[in-house]
DNA sequence: ATGCCGCTTTGACGCAGATCAAGTGGAACA
DNA sequence: TGTTCCACTTGATCTGCGTCAAAGCGGCAT
C-alpha cells in the first residue's frame, strides 16, 4: 500500500495541477479551494458512495481509478465512466450521487465541500468555465463510448479499452523502449467486463486472442506490452486517425 | 410541410424559452442573444452537418428532431444522441463538429453565430450556468444510455426508448385519454435501430412483439398507443420508481 | 388505375458471445 | 511444503440477435 500524503499538501506540488478543475485557478484562487478543501484515500475494491447516497462533497482524483457504475435489479450491471487522475467527481447542484461509486484501484481524493464549493462556481468564472470544458470533454467520451458499446466486436471492444488506457496513462507512468509500450492495467477482467458490456470470459478469451495474435504481450494478467501501437489501434475499428477518447 | 416562421421571431413567444440555453436570460441578455441569431430549418432526412465540417454557429432545437450520430469506415452507425426542442446543438470553443448531424424530423433551429456566442458565455454567467447545468443532465442521460446499450436485452432496449419518447414528448403534444397514452414516433425503425445498437430486422420483430402482448398498440407505423404505462416501464427492465408513479 | 419506391414485416439460418462448468497459477499464510 | 483463496483461463454448449432473402404496404407521380 503506497498511501499517500494526507492532508495540507501544498497545491503548487500537485501532480494534477495542471490539467483538473482548478487548474486555470490564480494563487489567490488556489488559496480559497485550499481552505474547504480535505484528501480521502480508498483502498482498491472500496466503495466510494452508493447511488443515492447524499455527497457532501465534490473531488478530484488525484491518483488511482474510480469507477461510476449502474446495476439493475437482477444484478446486471454497466459502467458509465472510469475516473482517472485529474477527473472531477460529483455534480455542483446534486444532493445525492446518481451512481455507484468504487475505487477500482488505490484511490486518492482531492475533496472539495459542496456548498462552499457551489459559491466559488458562481463567483469564479476560472472554475465554472474549466467545469464546462471537462463536462463536454466527458460528454465527447461518453459518446464515443456509446459507438463501442452498441456497435463494437468483442475483439474491438478490448483493443479500444486498452488504447485509451494506454493513452491515458501515457503522460503519467508508462515505459516506451523498443520493445514496445508497456504499462499497468488498473482493472480486474471482471471490471473491464462491465465497462464494455461484455462477461469475464470473453474478455479472458479476446485477451488470450490478442496475445496470441501478437498485439499485445502480457508481462503479467496486469501488466501489458503492445509492441506496435498502430497494430492495437487497427484492432480498435477506429480509423486510423486519433480515433479514440482524449 | 409546415414551415415555421424564419426570422426576427419575438424571443417571448419562443415555445422553448423556459427549458433552452437561454432559460435564465433577463430581457436585457435576451436583446444581445437576439441580435446574434438566425433561424434555420432542415427537411426530415436532411444533414445539417457532417463530421469534421466547420460549424459556424451553436444551436437551440425549437422544434423537430435532430440526430448525433457516429460512423465507422465499414459503415457500421450508431447514434449518440437525440436532440429534441430546447436541446442545445453545438460545442463553444470548437470549430468542427465531432458527429454527423441528421434532421431526423422536421426541424427548426435557433441558430448563434459562434464567435459572438463564445463571447457572450465569458460575459453571462446567466448563459454559462444554464449550458453548465444542461451539459450535466446531457452527461447524465449519455451514461444512462450506455446501460441500455451495453446491458439490455432488445425487447429491453425498444421498451426503453419508447419510454424516453413518451416522456419527452409529454409536455408537448401527447394525448392520454382512457384508451392509453398516444404519441407520434419521429424515427424510422433504422433510426431507432441506429440508436438502440440493434439492426432494423430485430427493432422490427421486437415492435411486433410487444404489440403482439399487449404492450402497445400501432395506429400507424409511427402512431403508438401504450395502454397502461407501468407495464411499458416494467418491460424497460429498470426499477419501478422512474418518477412517473410513485 | 398502375407501377414504382421507400419503409416495414416476416421467415430461415448461422454465429458471436453468453452461460455453465472445470481447471490453472500465483500469493498469502500456517 | 502444503493449504486456501482468488483472479484468471479454457472448454462445451446454448441462444439472442445478426444476416440474407423475400414479400407486404402505402404514398406519389405518371
Amino acid at each position: 500500500m503506497n498511501a499517500p500524503v494526507l492532508n495540507s499538501r501544498d497545491c503548487g506540488d500537485c501532480p494534477i495541477r495542471h490539467r483538473a478543475v482548478c487548474s486555470r485557478c490564480e494563487p489567490d484562487e488556489l488559496d480559497v479551494l485550499d481552505s474547504i478543501k480535505y484528501y480521502r484515500t480508498f483502498e482498491a475494491g472500496q466503495p466510494v458512495a452508493w447511488s443515492g447516497d447524499k455527497l457532501d462533497f465534490v473531488a478530484s482524483v488525484v491518483s488511482g481509478v474510480a469507477s461510476l457504475t449502474q446495476t439493475m435489479e437482477d444484478g446486471r450491471t454497466q459502467m458509465v465512466g472510469l475516473l482517472l487522475p485529474s477527473d472531477f467527481m460529483g455534480r455542483p447542484g446534486r444532493e445525492h450521487a446518481a451512481f455507484d461509486v468504487t475505487a477500482v484501484a488505490d484511490l486518492t481524493l482531492c475533496c472539495f465541500r459542496r456548498k462552499p464549493f457551489e459559491q466559488l462556481i458562481d463567483t469564479t468564472p476560472h472554475i465554472s468555465q474549466r467545469l464546462l470544458e471537462m463536462t463536454l470533454d466527458e460528454l465527447d467520451s461518453a459518446r464515443e463510448w456509446m459507438l463501442v458499446l452498441g456497435r463494437k466486436t468483442a475483439r474491438e471492444k478490448i483493443a479500444s479499452l486498452l488504447a485509451i488506457i494506454a493513452r491515458r496513462e501515457a503522460h503519467l507512468h508508462l515505459t516506451t523502449t523498443v520493445h514496445g509500450t508497456t504499462f499497468e492495467l488498473p482493472l480486474t477482467r471482471e471490471a473491464m467486463a462491465d465497462y464494455l458490456g461484455l462477461t469475464l470470459e470473453t474478455v479472458s478469451r479476446q485477451m488470450s486472442a490478442l496475445k496470441r495474435d501478437g498485439v499485445i504481450k502480457l508481462e503479467t494478467n496486469r501488466k501489458i506490452t503492445v509492441p506496435d501501437f498502430d497494430i492495437l489501434l487497427g484492432e480498435t475499428g477506429d480509423d486510423a486517425d486519433g480515433g479514440a477518447l482524449s
